[in-house]
RNA sequence: GCGCCUCUAGCUCAAUGGCAGAGCAACGGACUCUUAAUCCGCAGGUUCUGGGUUCGAAUCCCAGGGGGCGCACCA
């Protein structure tokens, strides 16, 4: 290509900062070392020194001598005698490197040293005059160098674009980026515990699926070549759980990534991460007390509290103390939009309300769509700015696989949990007639003619079958734990809890663009018996 | 898909139609107690891409691309 000619020097940039970081690994091997080491043997983290020996006099000796490793952050040369600041997954530690104590080979190794690189260092802690623990090192060794630079030390990365694609950078640079992470694991962990303590089984089920149905969603769409089958990306866990209770699993959950072909927005990614859980013998209200208890358990564990800040509004609060209120959707209508509503009003009434309302329906919907998406439109993202809201009794038309509520079968024993105006979690008692379970899948394939491009286009034939077994009286819930993350870490938008957010391809070429090949060591090694490019 | 905003050195940002700059990182040098070390010096640019307007464009206009936010979509 002719760009590599075109192109013109850049000393100090990328390029020529790789060049001089790529010699350097080059040197080392010509001096008989290895810039890329097997293993080493580490005696403590940083976490563990600062644990240990936090407390001590500035100018202290310990005569204690262990080994530490991390990536070097900070680097300050004072002629014969040069501070690294170290960060391992701990946090954080200074290396205090003497001239003196190493000896003018090992020292002019250290000053070779790049931010960036990973080293371990052997040595006996103390404490500078200024009172800073370090490790007095006595002998240090090059794990990986470097070959690129790291931002910059002070304001880091901030370019959403770049810290999205490069999640390995904005780890390394942003305290936040780990710490947001961190609390996504400890809610998992804890969510876990949770179910796991009262007797739930964890299971993984089908992700590739010959038709994808347990919610109303557009799916990915791939083949298998030895089956030549078009197969789907999981939408939701929901049906294949509630075949393993018909199977005698009366406690069961799966944590697992569905997938829906949808749009992207702060927060929708492509692919994100659910809980579903199913109880038999309990109902909704069992489903409503365990929601409660796993995601109040969760912020105790992932932050040791109940309050947590609004993701939206800044300078306000969200108070997660339970019990959380319970109310009825059509209650919530009246109350924020000052219109009565019921799915047994007549399709015309409803109509008129939402017109008077500005909200958009279709004309081959019936009540319970019309007041859902009343609902849908107007309430949802009113609720729990303050605490928690449980909404409930939901419109039988727009919940095919929930239970008809005793004695009014146009509404479903089903609840939705909603904190600070998201959806956080979605259950019901779970309809187990077979032969009413089937007239709901045949309306979903009808709306699915009338051109409802999300309704299910088959009838699930073996899971009629499951539920001919018996399905018995069974809860289920479904938790999206990327919006509990969001909420417990205070992240405004999902991709900063997804470590790897669906993004348009970068070109493959943009990044290979300056990548150090094989040439390039040995031009740098053996300088003269190449001609170079 | 639509609207608004945005893209300048490896990173973080200036330059509002008139010489493309700073800090950090890099490079050369001084320094045995620093804490974003400090000090001296030096270098680094396809101003996202392609057109256009203009004596002159990072800046204005058009088209395209990446990103952000909002809308739409999202039981």
């Amino acid at each position: 290509m002719s760009d590599d000619q075109q192109r013109t020097s850049t000393a100090g940039g990328l390029e020529d900062q790789r060049r001089i970081r790529a010699d350097k690994v080059a040197a080392v091997r010509a001096a008989g070392g290895d810039p890329y080491p097997d293993r080493f043997a580490r005696s403590a983290t940083s976490a563990d020194l600062h644990e240990r020996f936090g407390a001590l006099e500035p100018g202290a000796e310990t005569g204690v001598v262990e080994s530490v490793a991390g990536r070097v952050m900070l680097r300050r040369n004072m002629g014969k005698l040069i501070f690294l600041t170290v960060q391992d997954v701990t946090g954080s530690l200074q290396l205090f490197v003497s001239k003196a104590d190493l000896g003018d080979d090992g020292f002019a190794a250290v000053v070779e040293i790049d931010l960036g690189d990973w080293v371990g260092a052997t040595g006996e802690v103390i404490t500078t005059r200024k009172g800073e623990l370090s490790v007095k090192v006595g002998s240090v060794q090059l794990l990986t160098k470097a070959l690129r630079p790291l931002p910059d030390k002070w304001r880091g990365l901030s370019d959403t674009d770049t810290r999205y694609r490069q999640r390995y950078v904005d780890l390394i640079v942003n305290e936040e980026a780990r710490r947001t992470f961190r609390v996504r694991h400890q809610a998992v962990r804890s969510l876990r515990h949770q179910l796991d303590e009262e007797g739930f089984v964890e299971v993984e089920t089908p992700v590739l699926q010959i038709e994808a149905g347990g919610a109303a969603a557009r799916p990915f769409v791939t083949h298998h070549n030895a089956l030549d089958q078009a197969m789907y990306l999981r939408i939701a866990l929901e049906l294949h759980l509630k075949r393993l209770v018909v199977g005698g699993i009366e406690r069961v959950y799966e944590i697992g990534r569905v997938f829906r072909n949808e749009g992207i927005s702060t927060r929708h990614n492509p692919e994100f991460t659910m809980v579903e859980v199913y109880w038999a013998l309990a109902n909704y209200d069992d489903m409503m007390a365990l929601t409660e208890r796993m995601i109040c358990r969760a912020a105790q564990d992932a932050i040791g509290g109940y309050v947590v800040a609004h993701p939206d509004r800044p300078g306000a609060t969200i108070d997660l103390t339970p019990a959380w209120p319970r109310r009825k959707i059509t209650e919530l209508i009246t109350e924020f939009t000052g219109e009565t509503v019921s799915v047994h009003d007549d399709v015309a009434t409803l109509r008129a309300t939402c017109d008077r309302l500005e909200v958009h329906f279709e004309h081959w919907w019936g009540a319970g769509k019309l007041v859902y998406a009343i609902f849908d439109k107007k309430v949802e993202e009113q609720l729990g700015h303050e605490r928690p809201m449980f909404a409930y009794e939901y419109p039988t038309e727009v919940s095919p696989l929930a239970k008809p509520t005793p004695g009014d079968p146009d509404n479903t024993d089903r609840f939705e949990l909603f904190i600070g105006g998201k959806e956080l979690a979605n259950g019901y008692s779970e309809l187990n007639d077979p032969v009413r379970q089937r007239q709901m899948f045949e309306m979903e394939v009808a709306a699915a003619e009338h051109g409802d491009i999300e309704a299910a286009r088959t009838v699930d034939e073996d899971y009629l079958r499951a539920l001919e077994f018996g399905l018995p009286p069974t809860g289920g819930l479904g938790v999206g734990i990327d919006r509990v993350a969001m909420l417990l870490s205070g992240q405004p938008s999902i991709r900063e809890v997804i470590l790897f957010p669906t993004l348009r391809p970068e070109s493959a070429e943009d990044i290979r663009r300056l990548a150090v090949d094989a040439a390039d060591a040995d031009d740098a090694a053996e300088p003269g018996e190449h001609s170079g490019a």
